[in-house]
DNA sequence: ATCAAAACCGACCAAGAGGTCGGTTTAATG
DNA sequence: CATTAAACCGACCTCTTGGTCGGTTTTGAT
């Protein structure tokens, strides 16, 4: 019992360390070493708990990843709101610095996904399937907001779900430097309430 | 003279296959190997003409990378018509497969911007000016639609590049793998259409 | 034809990385 | 206290890769 524990526990500090380096720093430009340095422990320890780095990393997008993802980007749509109020707000939460020292998870998705496009495939579908996830979340609710005369009925909800999706993730290379951060942020949030104007019902004249 | 020439060409051989090889493989997964394999040059000839890898590719960078986003991007903006289809028919025929056997050079800023950023701050820097000059110019070109009365007045232009150009970058990580590449496509041009709607000088009652 | 400089070759080096493995420590159990 | 298995250690192996360098070939001017 306890020896799972402490298993459990050794691996989570793994898992935990790795996430902040590969995030900080990239998989491929984060050598194991780093990270069992930082936590003082070996190789030996590494690869108890581990059959290889690759597999390392499918734990932690299996164990933290999918939480955070689902913790901004999906369950907060699951409101009885307006959709594109709570898809606004979202991403407006999702793009903040996080509360606490935490990093900002909402923005890894698409650096890992293009760092193992092509590298790693099947880490890439993992991540991709991620997104799938979230995309099929957010047609539900457009479709739903249809029927609830919030989005007007000549919206198509798939399209409406690529286009904030690849304008989320394009966030993340604009402001992988910090330059701006507060100011790209708020243009982002304002350009995509202007956006969510042409899908109202109100506004559908057109 | 002849010398000139020839290493000219030399040099021009190894920028294009580089820049082919890095596009399809990433820059820090492509060894210099791959490159000098393909086109029977060895290490020698490599580094008689480029002081070392991340040289080699900011000369790929100045002297391709540049003209590609200038013929794509930014040429395209300058002309006499309404800014929002001129903007619309640029991105459109930007993410097009490409005329012939080129490869999509319009994509391949999101991906260098991204496996750069935690690894070579300069290089980096390099490719953010190349977006930067992308920037000034959309804006430049929806101020002028303003005047022009294409544009509505209540329009943020820098706001509204931002926008655009994070949705034109995140295209990239949907795009990715090949699966449904037409009709994501055509999703984001359709959904760029409605949002440009909201710019647009007729659709200003807000 | 000569000769010097440019272009090029390719064996070699050093560093870093993932992964291995025999041995040691720790800790729960009887 | 003894036993045993899990947890952990760390030296070592192997492979890759960017980069070096002394030597060779090409080339163009005289």
């Amino acid at each position: 019992m306890k020896t799972t524990l402490k298993k459990r526990e050794t691996m989570h500090m793994l898992c935990l360390k790795g996430l902040e380096l590969f995030h900080n720093k990239g998989f491929y430009n984060t050598s194991l070493d780093d990270i069992l340095n930082e936590l003082s422990l070996s190789k030996g320890a590494f690869y108890h708990h581990f059959k290889s780095k690759e597999d390392f990393f499918i734990n932690i997008v299996q164990n933290l990843v999918v939480q955070k993802v689902y913790a901004l980007l999906v369950e907060p749509l699951h409101t009885q709101d307006n959709p594109l109020h709570v898809i606004v707000d979202s991403l407006e939460r999702a793009l903040e610095p996080s509360k606490g020292n935490e990093m900002a998870y909402g923005f890894m998705l698409n650096d890992f996904l293009t760092e193992f496009n092509k590298r790693n495939k099947e880490i890439h579908r993992y991540l991709k399937d991620i997104l799938n996830v979230w995309e099929v979340n957010l047609i539900s609710v457009l479709k739903k907001g249809k029927l609830d005369g919030h989005i007007a009925r000549h919206v198509d909800c798939e399209g409406v779900a690529t286009y904030i999706i690849s304008s989320y993730l394009g966030m993340r290379s604009l402001l992988m430097d910090n330059s701006n951060e507060g100011q790209l942020k708020y243009q982002y949030i304002q350009q995509l309430k202007q956006y969510c104007k042409v899908l109202s019902e109100q506004e559908s004249l057109a």
